[in-house]
DNA sequence: CGGGGAGTTGAATGCAGTCAACAAATGTGG
DNA sequence: CCACATTTGTTGACTGCATTCAACTCCCCG
């Protein structure tokens, strides 16, 4: 873990400023409260954010990289809640004392803007926006935990890997149409302790969807030929799930 | 649904409201806002209380009755995501024109407090205070939305519908040391619904649990004499789950 | 070039689903 | 209050998806 304070990029002109918490905010607003921001940290792949049972005491936002929220579980598994991808806000925990229910990792070399939570709560009664703000990512990520939810509890194995991978993959690309590879850090055990399945029945799937021709995945890049005809494998309708993935405003 | 805006219990001494939302302020601070509320509204079992897809104009909480919060599948299942006991506050959707991704009906005879969200924006602002009570709350149902995440990715059929019932258990008895039933107005196909097994398999697993002296289910009613014996079945620790669910204040 | 993590393959097992039929409880109308 | 209908719960036999175990390959990195 690595941190600098200055020479930091300035957060209007962010490159992703319309993706992030301040994204929900006027430019005017920011200048009031960028001050929030004390430094980013840089993370090795493997470093801990914070651990679970831990106080929290910073929120974050993913400037780069990706993030896996976890928790450990008593026989030594552990259950992906969900990842962090740049723009995302981690850590909703605005309260005093609260502690977290989960762990956080960095899955890849990963770069993050910091902001210490003791200043929300002043921040918030000069400006009510920025309670908003966190209301509506926090619900998103509600939303979002819902759609996992439902995947899982009710889809078979492939379903459930098309619906993750198509998700991701619409997040990263923030819905343009994309032929090409994305950056994908995940081992299949990510995503098995995402679905809750087998190593093993996450790699037969990964083949058979392969062989269908939805997707293509090798050296830490995945393709998506056809998000529609994935989308279908994901038991899903793929305007619905940008819709919700990006936030109506589009 | 019948309603009625006269008459109606006042919120200094609601006989919930120390675990509902207004029991994350302080007396005084109540009076400034106690008008938000305009109304107890009343629906049957079964009734819908909103749509998927609708948008969001009112907030609750359960004054009495189960509530539950589901999405419709395409398939035409149902994935039950979470239930609304009495105390619980429903509908974190503060932001403008946002749409509900669930429904939610009345699994029992309910009685609801009505707020229009509309008036939630222009209370903030006066009572800082008002949005760390919402985000709290949000934060909480989270955490559950976690847990629920964890239990039907990983455990095995028996771990979950023990879980489920131990929580919903201690979120209704609030944590006392209860010996007799409570009111339980679940069919097993709820059960199912909210755990992605099937009707049957459940249905074996409440016998197995009974055989076992560890549940005591039948006529709407339920019995757990030793919860911590059900906790270890679901593979849970009985005081992070009574800490989790109930909030530390105690 | 060796070591370790990640990915792949096959065979055997088992948990949970499906189908079908029935029993019990609940509700409704005559 | 009884007869019927509907919902909810129960049981058994069979099927199948996903797990487990074990061995092996590939690839990256030092």
């Amino acid at each position: 873990m690595k941190s600098k304070t200055t020479g930091l990029p300035t957060c209007h002109d962010c490159r992703i400023r319309n993706t992030a918490l301040f994204g929900e905010l006027e430019l005017e607003q920011i200048n009031k409260i960028v001050t929030l921001r004390s430094e980013q940290t840089l993370y090795e792949a493997g470093e801990y954010l914070y651990y679970e049972g831990d106080t929290a005491t910073r929120a974050f936002t993913v400037y780069d990289g990706w993030v896996v929220l976890f928790k450990n579980l008593e026989n030594g598994e552990r259950q992906i809640l969900s990842f962090a991808l740049p723009g995302d806000f981690i850590s909703y925990e605005t309260g005093r004392n609260t502690k977290y229910d989960h762990s956080a990792i960095a899955a890849s070399k990963v770069t993050l803007c910091t902001f210490p939570l003791n200043r929300f709560r002043e921040c918030i009664s000069v400006l009510p926006d920025l309670a908003f703000a966190i209301n509506s990512i926090v619900n998103t990520a509600t939303k979002r935990c819902h759609s996992s939810l439902t995947a899982i509890a009710s889809y078979p194995a492939e379903a459930k890997v098309a619906a993750l991978l198509l998700s991701l993959f619409i997040r990263v690309t923030r819905g343009e149409n994309q032929s090409d590879c994305i950056a994908f850090p995940l081992t299949q055990e990510d995503i098995a302790d995402t679905l809750g399945l087998s190593v093993i029945h996450v790699n037969r799937v990964f083949q058979s969807l392969r062989k269908q021709g939805l997707i293509e995945c090798k050296s830490r890049c995945l393709t998506i030929p056809d998000k529609q005809a994935l989308a279908e494998k994901a038991m899903s309708n793929l305007d619905k799930m940008e819709e919700l993935l990006l936030g109506v405003k589009k």
